[in-house]
RNA sequence: CGGGGCGUGGCGCAGUUUGGCUAGCGCGCCUGCCUUGGGAGCAGGAGGCCGGAGGUUCAAAUCCUCUCGCCCCGACCA
């Protein structure tokens, strides 16, 4: 390809739209291009990652049997009806209607495609184990989009979906795309954590995120330094600290106090000169319709969703002020477990509170010296708090620490949620019919890209790991005036083509500076630069995008010295 | 959806508070000369009904109303 031809048009300033790294670079090495909010257009060099990401997939998950398919984007609501997901995906589903009327949606994920499309031909376990996979566009109408590739409405995701007979089988599946993720992350240059996780709306019980640590990332990771645990802080679990039963402590004697306006922990710890730890957080929720209360210390936050998982409820939602009226008799901000008579869950934290500050559940008042036992009892001590760094370990004695990180991929084990809603069956070795054993494997395409700049780059501009690199190699004449220059660079990147090496020729007439500052924000891992004093030497440069290291090279080992570099292309 | 901010040539911005006559600057773009190892220089030039619609006014980028879009922070997300 000739620089002067390629559709790549570079930027000297960010656009104000960018805010992470990732995203200017991409705007600005001309890879993409914003459409809508969420929504991008990938120029050639963009486009040419995204197929190499692609095809790493497509290599890795046919090494593991997965066949690949394509499934329609446009997909009927009544498939949706079935598993129930039609109501419970709500507004993040872009829904739409053809001219008869009937609705249909942009497929967010494809479950239920799959499913309906294995349910009418597989019959018999000797059909399976099966494993399926598509790599195409998803739509979710994201309350948020954000950061470029990183959250879009629009975005590429690849989707395995494994069907076995059993759950020794579909552990099989399970570790087999587990591995297969973590030699696809490492091909493509990154360093992908496995951290256990939330299985959300997708539904199952085992399931990893694959989390590349940066600071851009968007979940909180938690892990320990002493043992392998690691885990997304909205899944990682509390530890039980045993009650100590041998020291008497002083138990102060309940007593109600005025709080005026003082609702939220921070005030009352302020206005009655107590710590937050001291405090117990009573907050009301109705599951399902019917009013909880969940208690953890003042200075902690309630997990919702270990709140959800305990209660096994179809709907969670923080209580209105007229329910923590009728409940509590008082506003919003003094409810206390005193005297509540509905369900109270407890973190485990609250077993170990001695003279709390609680509400009173009275306006403008609060009770302090609380205690457990004498003053109230509750319902049942559970992990209900969010975990964050300098917890403890649940796994040994450590302490977790914390990091961002990017959600590249996930697996999950589903189980029979889809088959069964949808009557995927098989008819097992003894006649019996039963329901095919799912799980679901996913990567962010576009996301992992954004996820490997982030990791790779410098001033300049982006480092591409070479083999995801839009080009292996761009050649650069000094100046295209200069004859002999000229035809040494058409020379060695006609060598290089025939070769099969991706090569980019700049064949601009621009100064120097110029063709080397694009050479280095978008990033080719190897530069041949050719000017008149090397060129009058039989000498070329050749430049590496990482470390910037500059090699003087004999014209004739010139092609075998790149050629040495690619076959070792993880050192770049 | 709640809070905050921004829409002015392709990109980055000034001008808006205190309306005023041909709407500016840098970069990029076009032509010519010159230059060629880290985003050169000189000269000339093209390109914007100031997001859109109403309104106020002798006069609106600037004031008022309504809209649309985008970005950031936060709310059970790959």
């Amino acid at each position: 390809m000739y620089m002067s031809q390629l559709y790549s048009p570079t930027l000297r300033e960010t656009p104000s739209e960018a805010e992470i790294i990732s995203h200017k670079l991409m705007l600005r090495a001309g890879l993409m291009r914003r459409s809508a909010a969420g929504v991008y257009a990938f120029l050639p060099l963009g486009l040419r990652v995204i197929r190499k990401v692609e095809q790493i997939i497509r290599e890795e998950m046919n090494n593991i049997h997965g066949q690949e398919v394509l499934l329609p984007i446009i997909q009927p609501s009544e498939l949706w009806e079935e598993s129930g997901r039609w109501n419970d995906y709500g507004d993040e589903m872009f829904r739409l209607r053809d001219r008869q009327g009937r609705q249909f949606c942009l497929g967010p994920t494809h479950e239920e495609i799959i499913t309906a499309l294995v349910r009418s031909e597989v019959r018999s376990y000797r059909q399976l184990p099966l494993r399926l996979y598509q790599i195409q566009n998803k739509y979710r109408d994201e309350m948020r989009p954000r950061f470029g590739l990183m959250r879009g409405r629009e975005f590429i995701m690849k989707d395995m979906y494994s069907f076995d007979r059993d759950n020794e089988s579909l552990d099989d599946s399970y570790w087999a795309a587990y591995h297969a993720y973590k030699r696809i992350f490492e091909r493509c240059g990154v360093d992908a954590h496995p951290v256990e996780a939330d299985s959300g709306a997708i539904g199952g019980d085992v399931t990893h995120e694959f989390m590349v640590l940066a600071d851009s990332g968007e979940d909180l990771v938690l892990f320990c330094p002493e043992c392998e645990y690691a885990a997304n802080a909205e899944r990682a679990e509390g530890v039980r600290i045993p009650r100590y039963t041998e020291n008497e402590v002083e138990l102060g004697a309940l007593e109600t106090v005025p709080t005026p306006g003082a609702s939220t922990i921070e005030q009352i710890s302020q206005f009655l000169g107590v710590k937050p730890e001291d405090c117990i957080k009573t907050l009301l929720y109705v599951a399902d319709g019917k009013p909880v209360a969940a208690l953890v210390r003042g200075d902690h936050n309630l997990n919702e969703i270990k709140l959800r998982k305990l209660l096994q409820c179809e709907s969670l939602d923080l209580a209105d002020d007229e329910t923590i009226f009728r409940v509590t008799g008082a506003r919003v901000g003094f409810a206390g477990p005193v005297g509540l008579a509905i369900p109270l869950y407890a973190d485990y934290a609250i077993e170990h509170m001695v003279n709390a500050v609680v509400g009173a559940n009275s306006d403008d008042q609060h009770t302090i010296n609380a205690n457990l036992d004498r003053d109230f009892q509750v319902t049942a001590f559970v992990d209900l708090k969010e975990s964050q760094p300098g917890d403890a370990c649940p796994r040994c004695s450590g302490t977790l620490q914390g990091a961002r990180g990017i959600e590249v991929g996930q697996v999950f084990k589903l189980g029979t949620k889809y088959s069964k809603a949808m009557g995927a069956t098989f008819l097992e070795e003894n006649g019996t019919e039963v329901p095919l054993i799912m799980g679901c494997y996913g990567i962010g395409v576009g996301r992992t890209v954004a996820a490997v700049i982030e990791k790779n780059y410098d001033e300049d501009g982006i480092i591409w790991p070479m083999s995801i690199a839009p080009y292996q190699v761009i050649v650069v004449p000094v100046s295209m005036k200069d004859q002999a220059q000229a035809e040494a660079a058409q020379r060695l990147y006609e060598e290089l083509k025939a070769e099969g090496v991706e090569v980019v020729l700049d064949d601009r007439n621009e100064r120097p500076g110029v063709k080397f500052k694009d050479a280095d924000l978008i990033g080719f891992p190897i530069r041949v630069t050719i000017g008149s004093k090397s060129l009058e030497n039989g000498e070329m440069e050749i430049t590496l995008r990482r470390t910037k290291e500059k090699t003087s090279v004999p014209l004739g080992d010139i092609v075998p010295t790149i050629k040495g570099f690619l076959k070792d292309g993880e050192a770049l």
